[in-house]
RNA sequence: UGGGGCGUGGCCAAGUGGUUAAGGCAUCGGGUUUUGAUCCCGACACUCGGAGGUUCGAAUCCUCCCGCCCCAGCCA
């Protein structure tokens, strides 16, 4: 699908409609990520949207970190987050930005709504304030400390920010209606206390302003002129309004939020991948198994596949799960498109060609639909290892059925020669050991002769002229497509095989220069990359081909 | 329950009162193929959460009802 024909959302008709009315000039967004973990797949879509609506309305996007609670944050995750906004292809407006370089403007905003009697520092503690706001359905009641003079509310503050004030004791809250219907406007905090040292302005605060005092005002200071957030933030827009009206900031952003992604089968919540790595259930963030953007990217996935599935996706107010199947097939789309071709054996099985007694080296295309990935060679000697799903002593089974080796007939090597399984070799214990076969002359490159009919083409590759290494096979992380839902916790629905590890596997000679960045088709396989983190030849299955047949 | 938001095929969705309700994924047939891949062709909603109403005409407007999601952190 190409831009043209897609049609528009309803974010883009709003940007349409204020750049035509002159509400708007310049179109500016901003991706706003709290550096407090790895960014996921349900990023990947709001990075895709906000860089997206910047180009299509040729604005500008920020990176900018919410970095206002040092308790969970850490410059690792700013870090991991720097480097995969860079690898999914974005490039952000000037510099970084980081909420904590507005930390003394904010302060200086939290004294004018102290003056403007819009603010007050309450001493309630967390338990008290939860009993003075009321429910769902009973207003709440204001605060003994609400109507504190406006002196006393800005010398305490100035105490909590000096580091004089225990923690959880005060707060700087606004003073808006303790009756509300919405909840967020019932004297929301400001301020709290954390004495804790922050990753980048270190032990300079013992104050840290709260998501909504700093939001809005973020994005007033940058010149967002669209701020752009997840439905769940829809109650949090009057306050993020009223702060914006409160206040003199430089400009007016205006919030509008659309539809997290949710994957079945998968976990998008940054806290709830937190915890598969902190309890171990994976081995750390950038798991292969993971959701992760890292964790795709060790597994082989492309910016180019997780980026036109965010293009598949809807910017909608609806908040639907997606299928996991859509993104396997942007997935595959990419790497059919793009990986070369190469032979890999997952379960050896030894042929022992014995009318064969030379050594060739053929060439085959890297690629059956692209010329420009160029060729390989492939070295063909007297024995070599096909697959051991590849063979079958039982002639019975039809040609529809059963299109590679049985015993007694003909299959193709793929790229090579035609060949003819004559004779079962086995072990002591009764299991087969090894295939005794002889080539059909003249057949590589060529049509079979009169009379042979192949079952069909099977991958194989050469005893001395191959590679041993390790496959990691993965399933699915959960084995319920809603892992969250339901009694009891997401962790009890982790798929205990989602990883099966195969040692001893033959791969083409070619792929000794394989790197991690690189992805490969191993033919009839899958799509595979080299493992990031393995000094070995440890090769991760991205994902499989799509198997149609049904046996 | 107060407030906010949402309900269109198995999934994601377009649709902004007027031809036979786009498209993608999935599924099911068939063709091509030295990958059971790719590719190509075809099938797949008398009906838009439900019931009424307005209208010559309704998925689109009105009323009532039903269902789902979010908000009661000194998280974001």
């Amino acid at each position: 699908m190409t831009d043209s024909d897609k049609p528009i959302n309803f974010i883009q008709q709003i940007i349409s409609n204020d750049l035509a009315s002159g509400k708007t000039s310049k179109v500016v967004t901003r991706f706003p990520p709290e550096p407090n973990g790895y960014l996921h797949i349900g990023h990947a879509k709001s990075i895709c949207v906000n860089f997206g609506l910047a180009e299509t309305f040729t604005g500008h996007c920020n990176l900018r970190f919410d970095d206002t609670n040092p308790e969970k944050e850490s410059d690792e995750y700013v870090q991991s987050i720097i480097e995969d906004v860079k690898w999914l292809g974005f490039s952000w407006n000037g510099d970084i930005r980081y909420a904590s370089d507005y930390f003394d403007q904010f302060y200086q905003w939290a004294c004018d709504l102290i003056d403007q009697d819009k603010a007050y520092v309450c001493e309630l503690n967390a338990e008290q304030m939860r009993e003075y706001r009321g429910s769902l359905t009973e207003a709440g009641q204001d605060s003994p400390y609400r109507t504190r003079s406006a002196d006393e509310s800005r010398a305490l503050l100035e105490q909590m920010k000096a580091g004089d004030i225990a923690e959880g004791t005060m707060t700087l809250r606004a003073k808006i209606d303790m009756a509300s219907p919405n909840i967020n406007m019932r004297d929301p905090v400001l301020y709290r206390i954390k004495r804790i040292a922050h990753h980048r302005t270190g032990d300079k605060w013992n104050i840290y302003p709260a998501y909504d005092f700093a939001h809005g005002q973020e994005d007033a200071i940058e010149g967002v002129t669209h701020s752009i957030c997840t439905l769940e933030f829809a109650a949090n827009r009057p306050l993020y309004n009223w702060f914006i009206e409160n206040l003199d900031v430089p400009s007016k952003p205006q919030q509008y939020e659309f539809g997290r992604l949710n994957l079945n089968y998968s976990i998008t919540s940054k806290r709830k991948l937190k915890q598969l790595v902190d309890e171990g259930h994976v081995d750390a963030w950038d798991d292969p198994r993971m959701p992760t953007i890292s964790g795709l990217r060790r597994r082989g996935v492309s910016p180019t596949a997780i980026r036109n599935f965010c293009e598949s996706l809807a910017v909608a107010k609806t908040d639907g799960v997606v299928d996991m199947a859509q993104f396997d097939y942007f997935i595959r789309d990419d790497l059919n498109n793009n990986a070369p071709r190469a032979m890999c054996v997952l379960k050896p099985l030894l042929v022992t060609l014995s009318n064969y007694d030379k050594s060739e080296v053929f060439t085959a295309s890297a690629h059956p639909q692209r010329d420009d990935l160029g060729s390989r060679e492939l070295a063909f000697d007297d024995q070599i290892y096909i697959d051991q799903s590849d063979f079958s002593e039982d002639t019975s089974l039809s040609r529809k059925k059963f299109k590679r080796l049985v015993l007694g007939e003909y299959v193709r090597l793929r790229g090579a020669y035609i060949i003819r399984a004559d004779e079962v070799i086995r072990n002591s214990d009764g299991e087969i050991q090894e295939i005794k076969a002889s080539v059909v002359e003249n057949t590589v490159g060529a049509d079979a002769p009169e009379g042979i009919r192949p079952r069909g083409v099977i991958h194989w590759v050469s005893v001395p002229n191959s590679l041993d290494c390790t496959v990691n096979l993965y399933d699915r992380l959960f084995d319920q497509p809603l892992p969250d839902s339901g009694e009891g916790s997401f962790t009890d629905h982790i798929n205990p095989d989602s990883l099966k590890v195969i040692k001893g596997c033959k791969a083409e000679a070619s792929l000794v220069d394989a790197v991690a960045s690189k992805p490969y088709q191993f033919e009839r396989e899958g799509y595979f990359c080299r493992d990031s983190q393995s000094e070995s030849l440890v090769f991760n299955c991205t994902i499989g081909l799509r198997d149609n047949w049904k046996a």
